[in-house]
DNA sequence: ACGAGAACCTGTTTGC
DNA sequence: TGCAAACAGGTTCTCG
């Protein structure tokens, strides 16, 4: 008897960097060497347009290998062909075993059933994911992969890069850092919460941050990553012992979504607060950010 | 060329 | 209580 869960999400919606490669792993098992036996588009206005014939070119394919690059995940296919997948702000990924009955909502856009009967439906009520397909040799040219930064994960992300990226540049630290071109994978949770972690203001132009700040700010954002992936991976393993309800992702972050509170950083005593920079909520403490 | 803001879309939370 | 406004993890286009 195999230990797989009737029905998991694999993902909360809150796809940074972290989340999606959570979902990348929660994937991997189901749908790593498995053929897809049926893929039905209920919907194929996504943020682009699903490319014709989308289902039927998946059909009968195996899935040879599930990577990420930045907030994509990527389905490398027999035959050299890619399937690329971004989740946007709502997307998730849920994962129905055979035996499960599966009442498709309005918002279930895609589902792939495999040749081992388990079924990966993606549900993104907003609809600002997307999935198309590629050649694998086009990869690395294709419009949407073509212009993103450095993994931040990588060594190519390092502070020398990083001085390179931000010279210059009179935009605040919080906007650049958004910008995929400079770095690729990072979100409106985890540049918050590195810049906390490096006592950066978010405010600070990008063109002062290079030199020491950097070497700071380029550990911390890899730390802040990487702690958030260990907890969403654990959360999954832990979940697959179990039958019960799904824990759902918890975290606790030190200044997202925690205006008015105590600054946590030891004896700064500073309240959290929040401003709107282009567009988007903003949390951090001024008195231990500079 | 650059940066700020709007737009895309729907659901949930907040505030009067 | 009810309704409208504000807000939400992302990306891309337009405008100044």
């Amino acid at each position: 008897m195999l230990a797989i869960p009737l029905s998991y999400v694999t993902q909360r919606p809150m796809p940074e960097l972290p989340e999606v490669e959570t979902v990348r792993q929660g994937l991997v098992p189901v749908l790593e060497g498995r053929k897809l036996a049926r893929v039905t588009a209920r919907r194929p206005d996504l943020r682009i347009p699903l490319p014709k014939g989308f289902a039927a070119r998946l059909t009968g394919r195996r899935v040879e290998k599930l990577t990420r690059r930045a907030k994509y995940i990527l389905a490398h296919l027999d035959g050299d062909e890619i399937l690329l997948m971004h989740l946007g702000m709502s997307g998730r990924f849920t994962v129905h075993g055979s035996q499960s009955e599966n009442g498709l909502g309005p918002h279930d856009h895609i589902v792939f059933e495999t040749d081992a009967g388990d079924s990966v439906v993606f549900t993104d009520h907003r609809r600002f994911g997307l999935m198309t397909l590629l050649r694998a040799q086009d990869a690395e040219k294709h419009k949407l992969l073509a212009n993103l930064g450095p993994e931040p994960l990588s060594n190519a992300f390092s502070p020398a890069y990083l001085d390179g990226a931000l010279k210059g540049k009179r935009t605040p630290i919080k906007a650049a850092l958004l910008d995929q071109r400079v770095v690729a994978g990072l979100g409106n949770i985890y540049v918050c919460e590195a810049l906390f972690r490096a006592h950066i203001s978010p405010k600070r132009s990008a063109s002062t941050v290079p030199g020491a700040r950097s070497i700071i700010l380029v550990e911390k954002v890899k730390r802040v990553l990487e702690a958030a992936i260990k907890a969403g991976g654990s959360t999954l393993r832990d979940y697959k012992h179990t039958n019960g309800e799904l824990g759902y992702f918890q975290k606790t972050f030190s200044v997202y979504d925690r205006k008015g509170e105590t600054c946590v950083t030891k004896g700064c005593g500073g309240r959290v607060k929040r401003l709107v920079q282009s567009g988007r909520s903003t949390f951090y403490c001024a008195k231990c950010q500079r």
